[in-house]
DNA sequence: TACAATAAGTTTTTATTTGAAACTTATTAA
DNA sequence: TTAATAAGTTTCAAATAAAAACTTATTGTA
């Protein structure tokens, strides 16, 4: 989808993410991994993929270590798929996928699924963006700053979009 | 990607958000809207992407209703792309992605944007996953219910589902 | 042991999507 | 009035995806 060279300035931070897991297919196939599935036929038979589509998805995300290739046991050459930490840690995301699909897509008593608590069996919280002080977030609320992975260009735009968004609309132009 | 009969049983719940926000640069023209483009060439320039593309991308999200096409003044002929509610509530799933680069592609200490809170211009929260008690979770204190809007098949995989990771590894057979 | 079935891919062919660049038609600015 | 910019559309080549058949292990069973 994208050259790495044009990843700056601004677009990387996410652009560079979507490479590794944005293609078609990718994030069903983590999300099927976080319900159970291990070996290449649970992933093929579940999501009805092509194969040799499926063989392309699950090389790139071993190759991202999002997944790990393990032998189903000592010396095997068949292979379960497993998450790793990094794998793993993609929950957020998913449940935030999963929660506006709910509300914006499927509709209050329409969710096809609901993540549960294990320990209580009560629904979890709906994703939300808090500050630090754990007091959710709109959008209006929050702004953005170059961190220090930034590129010069990107410092530049991030820079120019904060003066956009700070000046009063009505200020008079003296 | 995917034909419409194909989202069922268990993927269709995030297959069908997939659909709508999933195709390569839609997330990107997402972003660059939160971050203040408006105009076909704001979103040309930014991200780099061609024309064409940039065209279609557009119409599906106008006619998904994350953005809204709206002329630059009464009557005018040219339009403004702008988010909708339904757009801006993709903020979680936005900072989720980008927080989960930062500590497994960028790496600490090199994040290329950083979201602060507005007021007081500290970073916010890093997303989690929380219980509705406030407690945040681990992906193994995460388990799925079939919701009002699941299929009978979805309805049964996740109930064998939920047996697979009830059951002791270790009970036996009888 | 042998036979069939399943698992895990690979190959081949076709269809669909992208991307780049040139082209068109308004609108704005000098 | 002319030039420049904006917002697309068209055309065509290249890359990707999908479907189906094929291959090679491994497992289960009579």
């Amino acid at each position: 989808m994208l050259k790495p060279e044009k990843y700056d300035p601004l677009k990387r931070s996410v652009a560079h993410v979507l490479d590794i897991i944005g293609e078609g297919w990718s994030i069903l196939i983590i999300r099927e991994a976080y319900f159970g599935s291990r070996r290449f036929e649970d992933f093929q038979r579940h999501l009805g993929i092509a194969r040799n589509i499926l063989t392309g998805r699950l090389k790139k995300l071993c190759a991202n270590e999002i997944l790990d290739r393990v032998p189903i046991k000592e010396g095997a050459k068949r292979h379960e798929y497993v998450l790793t930490a990094k794998g793993k840690e993609l929950m957020p995301l998913l449940i935030s996928l999963t929660h506006w699909g709910d509300k914006w897509v499927f509709g209050e008593n329409a969710e096809p699924v609901i993540f549960l608590d294990r320990d209580h069996r009560e629904p979890i919280k709906k994703m939300k963006v808090y500050s630090s002080r754990g007091v959710a977030l709109r959008p209006r609320d929050i702004m953005v700053v170059a961190g220090p992975g930034a590129s010069q260009e990107a410092q530049q735009r991030i820079e120019e979009l904060n003066l956009a968004f700070d000046s009063p609309v009505d200020e008079p132009p003296g």
